[in-house]
DNA sequence: GAGTGGTCTAGACCACGGG
DNA sequence: CCGTGGTCTAGACCACTCT
């Protein structure tokens, strides 16, 4: 079955041994070369089956040797477009095993996506309790960071995360209903701790990246209190908005961190 | 010159095509195999090299066929190290070009160190006012921070940082006085604003990565005057440690930022 | 032992930059 | 034109995992 979508372009290239010919000539004075590399379009067109969900997180990919023949190209040529893939996490490779669909995992939620340590720099993943899970219309904010269109439905979920016992954040997060259904309906103590994994099992959503935006703000009355601290203690703000494969915002999310006894701790490099 | 200093350990491997042997039959029974691909320690090799100085930041390397020449390797596994040291920002490679040493600039500093952008994410580098610049004793916080022996002198930058004409950062930089001779003579209208260009042209320190910490603390009386905000006013802090290329620390910097117009943004893939 | 990904090699050709 | 890095191929062997 699927026998590769074969549409290579193989521009002014060398060593084609007798597969993926045929559009040779038709571009004689194009002005863009639009050169793009083989490894690259295979990476693409891998990239659409897994948006596709024709392997679910977990599963294993066909081998090199396979998907190499399927496309027509060697095995090099398609180790390169694998090995950018797991260079982007959507892939896991292990030596003697196979090549996997990346699933989220308490791990990756604790290593890639939570970044609040202790003031010795040891990793936790944090405790939560949700307090409520409702749903509502998208709000201007909502729409702009959820690229939503008036009156779209959204699903929002506020918590209190613990660490070592304490309360440190209070969150607040926001996604599109219709991504999610009947996620609205979850009462607040069935909602996980780590809601990329319940993303991921339960809608098939798979969030692969995330960017945040960090500023320190003075904590409302409301948050004091969730966090048992004083009015106007200033809290670090993160802002973050998760994207799925296809590069598409599916959360906003807006934590205040009480940062007393933690640090937001990142690596530039 | 430097005839390649070979004690490349080939294990188990296959086409060494009459190099690099005779090492073959001394690990019988070695429990850990140890095996270390080739590329690998090139690349150790490389940076080895790097770190003496072999080559300065803006130089050309030696052509990928005469380095894998001299070291007796396959141009293909010469590439895989070079091109690591390329994801590491070490060197910078351009087709047709060569292969060169990666050097400090404005762009590189504004991407890769400087994360506060503006409400729509317009990056901007900002104008620094060195306060003062004075040597001194290290404290215990430095001395932790820069991995220095109790009585190691260090010098010490204040500067205040302005966008958009307005000031927006509080900085306080220490460097052991060691790495940087004459740095704390002098006179603050000489301290440029882009440091780790100054660091690398003037003293031979290339900073390539750091590790910062957040959080979120009250304006004291001293940054609220130089940010002009009132007491108490959250800020966020910016904790840096900047490591060379060997990933010893070079710098510990605390910045203070007034984020009310400005984010500091980072990127979780 | 069979099958997987990982390393290494050798060689061909292409894209790019600058004489 | 030549020299550079970039792509692609083909094939060999190695390390790892599981049966």
């Amino acid at each position: 079955m699927s026998t590769a979508a074969r549409s290579l372009i193989l521009f002014a290239q060398g060593t084609h041994t007798g597969q993926a010919d045929s559009e040779e000539k038709l571009m004689e004075d194009a002005i863009t070369p639009e050169f793009r590399p083989l490894y690259s379009q295979i990476k693409a067109l891998l990239i659409k089956r897994l948006a596709a969900r024709e392997w679910r997180p977990g599963d294993a990919l066909p081998s090199e040797a396979a998907l190499a023949q399927e496309y027509g190209v060697s095995q090099g040529t398609l180790r390169k477009a694998l090995n950018a893939l797991e260079a982007e996490r959507l892939v896991e490779r292990r030596q003697g095993k196979g090549t996997f669909v990346a699933k989220h995992s308490a791990a990756r939620s604790l290593f890639q996506f939570f970044h609040l340590v202790g003031e010795g720099g040891e990793r936790q993943l944090p405790e939560s309790r949700a307090l409520n899970c409702r749903g509502g219309i998208a709000t201007r904010g909502e729409r702009e960071a959820l690229a939503l269109e008036a009156g779209a439905a959204v699903t929002r979920i506020q918590r209190v995360r613990h660490l070592d016992g304490q309360p440190v954040i209070s969150e607040s997060i926001s996604v599109p209903s219709a991504l999610f259904p009947g996620l609205r309906e979850r009462a607040p103590e069935e909602v996980p701790n780590t809601l990329y994994e319940l993303y991921e099992s339960r809608y098939g959503v798979i969030v692969v990246r995330a960017q945040e935006r960090l500023r320190a703000v003075a904590a409302g009355e409301r948050e004091a209190a969730l966090l048992g601290v004083a009015g106007g203690t200033p809290l670090l703000e993160v802002d973050r908005i998760a994207l799925n494969i296809e590069k598409r915002p599916v959360e906003w999310r807006v934590s205040r961190c009480h940062t007393a006894h933690h640090f937001y701790l990142t690596d530039l490099d």
